[in-house]
RNA sequence: GGGCCGGUAGCUCAGCCUGGUUGGAGCGUUCGGCUGAUAACCGAAAGGUCGAGAGUUCAAAUCUCUCCCGGCCCA
């Protein structure tokens, strides 16, 4: 006999499983042979179509985390999928570079505290060099992530927000709006930081540690009502300066409305909150005298007290709705009086409702946040210092009823901590309320895979706000609108060559963004005055929501777009889903999004359930984790362990568990396979299934294999179709652990474990199963786990054949064949393990170890379990471990003797023969000594087949000796040795001896 | 305050759409067994008021309503 397995025959496959080093090892593979960009060349080459996509471009502004790593890995699984089904998927990287947030940090590091200091010491020529800088430290740490996780996306196409290019392309978009009227002027309420002199995007406000407790005064006073005598509004704030903005009053129309008479006049606020609020003033004598409802009270006038100290205000009051009740559902009745003023240009929801009903926005500050000259008397305070004059002017005119501090908690700016101020500001809209209805059809047609995210996505859209797209910054795509000085007139430019064209005088146009794109004067066509630009620039929102357009030429927008597929975080729905979606109506003009499906995944939350946050110190982030981890084992944990749309609890514990046995165990079959065809010299090529098929070898369960792994490739690829990545990973979970390595090995390791010329073509036909199926589950999980696949195909598959294509990923992803598909058998088989299970309870109740063989078992049951049964009965015989096995329908009462160990499910039971003769004890203990060498040898390091000279047996009692006997040879063969020697004592051989239990009694064996 | 999602074994999750034997899996625990591909594997046991309550129904984890808790988005 020859040494079977050459002692470095499986050197590239070591005894562990180790991922890290595969990865490491892949990594290079890939880049050294340019994989990726030849991947991307011969699907644009040969394809059986294009599958449109875009990157949804990460702001380089921070490094990227797990959450990102969630995305990213399902996008990549979708690319190396579909990309193996034969599609093109220009699958490129982008970047989003503008914006607020990248601004910020580089003030922090220039050590610059706002917007003014930054324009005096700093520059904006200096700072957007800064800025440039700051994004390409990020975008480093992002390209790292993605080689770290095997992204497959194309970093050498990428698009980046800030190039001339692709503002020229952005300006598009606007210069689109414009022609249809949808690109204006207006108002915006905005959160403003009087300290740091600027704005405060949505997302400041928000920041952990913005809201504070803060000391203001709680204020109640009185309206009175025109034309009525005695009848006055109750009213709570605690922004008294607000007053002096205020145009109405809004009440709830449905809730009911109290007159109060107190000290003979009648007060007006929300019945239900009478007593709390009389309780908090410490007024006792009153009553409730009149109840109506909210809506009878609209339109009623009030009298506004500052009228002389604010001349404007006085000429606004004229205006038809100024100064009246109007009724508005976000009007709270279980706070304060449930009668709140609005003040339109401090205010969001008073805003908009005043917007609803064309009342001129009243916003009297100057960008320092003090009253202006509209403001009359209280020009030059700033706003929250005027808290106190409005104060003392009410308690003049009788109309204060009471004030006192108090402590709640309020925004406040998250680097300066002054107390916020919300200020309408002259803005530039995208009037998309106009095109809603468009908007909300496009969105209704997308597939979004799950309904969560889809009601989600269309109860946002069907809100229709007009889009503020202007923000007051410097570092970010300019807003394309000139203004002419002398006229007013406006015009729209989109591209480079136009502005160099219609300039007034040459300028040196660097780049497209300031300082140099305000040097630049247009003349104006109406009167041939100059226009200065105006000095906005764009939300970023609007910089990613172009890309579609923006990131492609035109050709491969009309390609490409709409896209095929999009996958981004749930937060996404108000963010790039949205903004893709509007300019995407506004480019085309028609009821079409530019994306066909979009997967919303949830949220990344730590271990417990808690949100990861910088301050808790729980955030995971990708590059540092996989200095630990597996990118494999993260990829396979991310898709396996919930639905893609649920929010997922992060545990890096949790993924070297069952993930980690479920790759371990597929690398393990991979070196198992390897292992024993390649010492009979498998040849793919040469024994393939139909090879197989002509041999007349195939037996029962290489039959069921192979139909079960039809079924696996049908059912995961509908799952991955369906983005329901969780049980597609299952799909593979089951099969591996399962189907291959529990039941299919098992039953066919005794086939290879012979290396007799007569019996190989039977271990010729196994190799050919395991080389079909094994091949194929290696391709099903390269869009999951792409650097073991890999591995595997390099150091298995493509070792074994030469020819095959280069990479895994240049493979054809595997089609069920209905041929090999046999689902009787399938259902025939699951009786045969039902059988064998149950043989093993039997045997555990009688406490009858599965090593011993058994005389009999008897099935009772139907036919059908019978008739499958008998077509395996060969492999039931030999997993149950029994020499003989009976059918019945029915039993009679002689097995309910003892004898009989019993056990039974469904319709299905077994009797067990207890009884064990001699020579069943003896193959018994033969067999329970040859498991104690086996583990000897392994101890001592044989190798599998490695011929031992002679085994030793030392000690066993009389009987034992004597039952034993028959089974010497049986087991020398067993165990791989020449001979086995029974010795009484010990001491008659001069040899290291090992002692083991069996039974209770000490016995001891040697090898030599 | 509004919208959406979740709450099932000690832990992580299926099952719910379309109601129907005794509510599942994996991990963990205990006992036993098995193992020359596998940090595996097999059997058994312990472990559940299916968040709470009400309703519909012959029948509810599943459908309806109310409430509680957690998360996200918005205000």
């Amino acid at each position: 006999m020859t040494v079977k397995f050459k002692a470095n025959s499986d050197k590239w496959l070591t005894t562990d499983y180790r991922p890290r080093q595969v990865e490491e090892e892949i990594r290079g593979f890939w880049e050294q042979n340019r994989v990726l960009q030849r991947l991307m060349e011969k699907r644009e080459k040969e394809n059986i179509g294009v599958l449109g996509y875009v990157e949804g471009p990460p702001t380089l502004n921070g490094v990227p985390h797990i959450a990102h790593a969630r995305g990213r890995v399902m996008k990549d699984l979708r690319y190396r999928w579909k990309t193996m089904q034969g599609y093109f998927v220009p699958f490129w990287a982008g970047w989003d570079c503008q914006g607020l947030p990248v601004e910020l940090e580089v003030e922090r590091a220039l050590g610059v505290k706002n917007k003014r200091e930054l324009l005096e010491r700093v520059g904006e020529e200096r700072f957007i060099e800064e800025c440039k800088k700051t994004i390409m430290r990020y975008y480093r740490e992002w390209v790292e992530a993605d080689r770290k996780l095997g992204i497959f996306i194309n970093h050498e196409k990428a698009y980046w927000t800030y190039l001339d290019e692709y503002i020229e392309r952005e300006w598009r978009y606007l210069k689109r709006a414009w022609e249809q009227g949808l690109l204006g002027e207006g108002y915006y309420v905005v959160a403003y930081c009087p300290g740091c002199q600027t704005s405060l995007s949505s997302a400041e406000v928000g920041y952990e540690g913005a809201y504070q407790e803060v000391e203001d005064p709680s204020l109640y006073f009185k309206f009175k009502a025109a034309h009525s005598g005695n009848e006055y509004f109750l009213i709570w704030t605690t922004m008294p300066f607000t007053i002096i903005t205020d145009t109405m009053i809004a009440v709830h129309p449905e809730a009911e409305y109290a007159k109060v008479m107190v000290k003979g006049e009648k007060w007006i606020m929300v019945k239900q909150r009478v007593e709390p609020v009389m309780q908090e003033l410490g007024i006792t004598n009153y009553e409730v005298v009149e109840t109506v409802l909210g809506k009878t009270l609209e339109g009623v006038k009030y009298e506004f007290p500052f009228k002389d100290l604010i001349p404007k205000q006085a000429e606004l009051d004229e205006l038809p709705l100024v100064h009246t009740v109007v009724c508005e559902d976000f009007v709270d009745v279980e706070t304060a009086t449930g009668v709140v003023h609005l003040s339109p240009g401090n205010g969001e929801e008073d805003f908009w409702a005043a917007q609803k009903r064309k009342v001129p926005v009243y916003v009297p500050f100057d960008d320092e946040c003090r009253f202006t000259s509209e403001a009359g008397a209280f020009e030059g305070i700033f706003a929250r210092d005027a808290d106190e004059k409005v104060i003392e002017e009410l308690r003049k005119r009788g109309l204060l009823v009471s004030v006192k501090p108090i402590r709640h908690e309020y925004p406040t700016c998250w680097r300066s901590h002054h107390k916020l101020i919300w200020l309408a500001r002259r803005e530039y809209f995208l009037w998309t309320d106009k095109i809603n209805d468009k908007v909300v059809a496009a969105a209704e047609k997308v597939n979004t895979f799950y309904q969560a995210p889809k009601s989600r996505f269309l109860a946002f859209l069907k809100e229709g706000k007009p889009w503020c797209i202007s923000r007051e910054r410097i570092w970010g795509a300019p807003l394309p609108v000139w203004v002419c000085q002398k006229c007013g007139a406006k015009t729209v430019v989109d591209s480079k060559k136009e502005l160099l064209e219609r300039m007034a005088s040459p300028v040196d146009l660097k780049e497209l963004h300031k300082p140099w794109i305000d040097r630049v004067m247009l003349k104006c066509e109406k009167c041939g005055g100059l226009m200065k630009r105006e000095p906005f620039v764009l939300d970023t929102w609007h910089n990613s929501g172009a890309s579609p357009y923006a990131r492609f030429t035109d050709e491969e927008f009309e390609k490409y777009v709409p896209v095929d597929f999009l996958v981004e975080g749930i937060d996404q729905t108000r963010g790039w889903a949205n903004s893709l979606l509007l300019e995407h109506v506004i480019l085309t003009g028609k009821a079409e999004a530019p994306y066909k499906a979009f997967l919303f995944y949830g949220l990344v939350l730590d271990e417990k359930g808690q949100k990861m946050s910088k301050s808790l110190g729980n955030a995971v982030l990708v590059n540092p984790l996989l200095e630990k981890e597996s990118a494999d084992l993260c990829r396979f944990y991310i898709l396996w362990k919930c639905s893609p749309v649920d929010s997922m609890n992060f545990d890096v514990k949790e993924l070297n568990r069952r993930p980690y046995q479920v790759l371990s165990t597929l690398y393990h079959l991979n070196r198992f396979f390897m292992q024993n065809a390649q010492y009979d010299n498998f040849n793919p090529e040469k024994h393939s299934l139909e090879w197989v098929e002509k041999q007349g070898e195939l037996k029962l369960p290489d039959r069921w294999l192979l139909s079960k792994l039809q079924k696996a490739i049908e059912e995961y690829t509908a799952r991955l179709e369906k983005c329901e990545f969780n049980f597609a990973m299952a799909v593979l979970e089951n099969f591996v652990v399962e189907t291959v390595s529990r039941v299919y090995v098992p039953m066919i390791r005794k086939d290879l474990w012979s290396d007799d010329p007569e019996t190989l073509n039977r271990r010729l036909t196994v190799y050919s199963v395991l080389w079909h199926t094994l091949k194929t589950l290696t391709l099903m999980f390269n869009p999951a786990t792409p650097f073991l696949s890999e591995f595997l195909y390099q150091h298995v598959y493509r070792k074994l054949d030469p020819k095959l294509p280069e990479s895994v990923n240049f493979e054809k992803w595997p089609k069920p064949d209905p041929k090999l598909r046999d689902e009787k058998l399938e259902e025939e088989f699951d009786m045969l393990l039902k059988c064998v299970s149950l043989v093993y309870s039997a045997r555990q109740s009688a406490r009858l170890k599965r090593r011993w063989p058994l005389s009999k078992a008897i099935v009772v049951a139907q036919p059908n379990v019978h008739e499958a049964l008998k077509k395996a009965e060969d492999f039931f015989l030999e997993l149950a471990n029994v020499k003989k096995v009976e059918y019945r329908e029915n039993v009679g009462e002689e097995f309910s003797s003892d004898r009989w160990s019993v056990a039974s499910e469904d319709n299905v039971t077994v009797y067990l023969d207890t009884y064990r003769s001699e020579n069943l004890v003896g193959e018994g203990l033969m067999r329970d000594l040859a498991r104690r060498v086996q583990s000897l040898r392994k101890e001592l390091g044989f190798m599998p087949t490695d011929i031992l000279n002679a085994v030793h047996i030392a000690e066993l009692d009389p009987k034992q000796a004597r039952l034993i006997k028959g089974f010497l040879d049986t087991m020398a063969e067993l165990v791989r040795t020449r001979k086995v020697h029974l010795h009484e004592k010990r001491e008659e051989l001069n040899v290291e001896w090992h002692e083991y239990a069996v039974d209770g009694k000490k016995v001891y064996i040697a090898i030599t």
